[in-house]
DNA sequence: AACCTTGTCAACCGCTGCCCT
DNA sequence: CAGGGCAGCGGTTGACAAGGT
């Protein structure tokens, strides 16, 4: 008797994503968020798995993905966390912003590896590789000497992933990861309450708008905590649907600005930066990872402006009030 | 030009752990 | 506390591209 399957698979699609189911998954979590992975092919009409939905979303489609390779700065982030962290890949990628598990996995497999071979040092141990014979050795030695405590491995676990955190902090700490490289580094990560991201575009951008237009609902974006959520409602990007391959495009016209702002995080938000029950009426189906992907924005379009009445595209976030734990 | 090898990366599979009942 | 359902994670696969012979 083993479990059901995640999915229905008779009848489900598989392999490669087409633009038009790209279209519609956009469409969809644009629309309504993704209330839960499983629900939402049907919902969608999408002939997928949730699962295949959600990877799709997440490693591809998201809009706040960096593209290309890694920068020399995130490879050696990734190094440094890797040997701390060992293939925890989403853990990784967690300090990497725009970066997927996925992406950092593979560009690990491909790239890292061989690299730090060439180096003379053992990706999986870090260690240089002609010490890491002779350490080989030593732990053999060592490992039949010592006997391993099975009983609560659990426990283990436990202390293993203190430790592991701990010394990440401290790897973090050396490196001084509030220094950027050429990349990006999470100390500038601004922070910001989801109440407080605020797109206005209004007429004078030349949206499309014909019918097969994304609209992002405001509501998705408006904490109830936020006594001025019709203020602040004014999220109204249009996407048209003609021309998907240009939605990213259309996208970039928005432009933003960090505004600096006291706002505390409301009661609404946890401190895992998840919305708490009271915040489903009008978060109901965004959630916070949704929300970082509006980041993309302001990787491009930093130079936006707030109220500067000339009709462009806006977005308030509060930099002091929200953390990124994911980015 | 045809075939083979190697590299890359999107997508899948199956397991794990968390949460809810 | 146990069991089921779910999302998330990490390993693996396979299609495609690029380079080599």
């Amino acid at each position: 008797m083993g479990r059901q399957p995640c999915c229905d698979k008779v009848g489900l699609k598989k392999g490669p994503w087409t633009i038009e189911e790209d279209k519609k998954l956009i469409n969809f979590i644009l629309t309504n968020g993704h209330c839960c992975w499983r629900a939402l092919p049907k919902l969608s009409g999408l002939l997928r798995c949730g699962k295949s939905c959600r990877l799709r979303w997440i490693n591809y489609l998201r809009p706040d993905l960096k593209r290309g390779l890694l920068s020399e700065y995130e490879e050696q982030k990734v190094i440094n966390l890797h040997a701390q962290l060992g293939n925890r890949w989403s853990k990784i990628a967690s300090h990497l912003p725009g970066r997927t598990d996925n992406e950092i996995k593979n560009h690990w497999n491909t790239h890292i590896k061989k690299k730090l071979r060439k180096m003379g040092i053992d990706p999986l141990t870090h260690k240089p590789l002609s010490e890491q014979e002779a350490s080989q050795q030593a732990q053999g030695r060592k490992k039949s000497l010592v006997p391993h405590d099975d009983k609560n491995p659990k426990q283990d676990q436990q202390t293993k992933d203190e430790q592991e955190q701990h010394q990440l902090e401290q790897a973090l700490e050396k490196n001084n990861t509030s220094v950027s490289g050429d990349g990006f580094c999470i100390d500038e990560v601004p922070l910001l309450n989801p109440h407080e991201i605020l797109i206005d575009i209004s007429s004078s951008h030349h949206h499309h708008s014909n019918d097969d237009n994304v609209n992002i609902n405001t509501s998705k974006f408006t904490s109830p905590s936020s006594s001025s959520s019709s203020t602040s409602s004014c999220i109204s990007s249009v996407v048209p649907g003609d021309e998907f391959s240009k939605f990213f495009d259309e996208m970039e016209i928005l432009d933003l600005k960090w505004l600096s702002s006291d706002d505390s995080l409301g009661d609404d938000i946890s401190k895992d930066g998840k919305f708490n029950n009271s915040t489903v009426d009008t978060m109901n189906l965004w959630d916070i990872n949704d929300l970082s992907s509006l980041d993309m924005f302001m990787n491009e379009h930093d130079d936006g402006f707030i109220g500067n009445g000339n009709g462009c595209s806006r977005m308030v976030l509060d930099q002091d009030s929200w953390t990124f734990d994911l980015l």
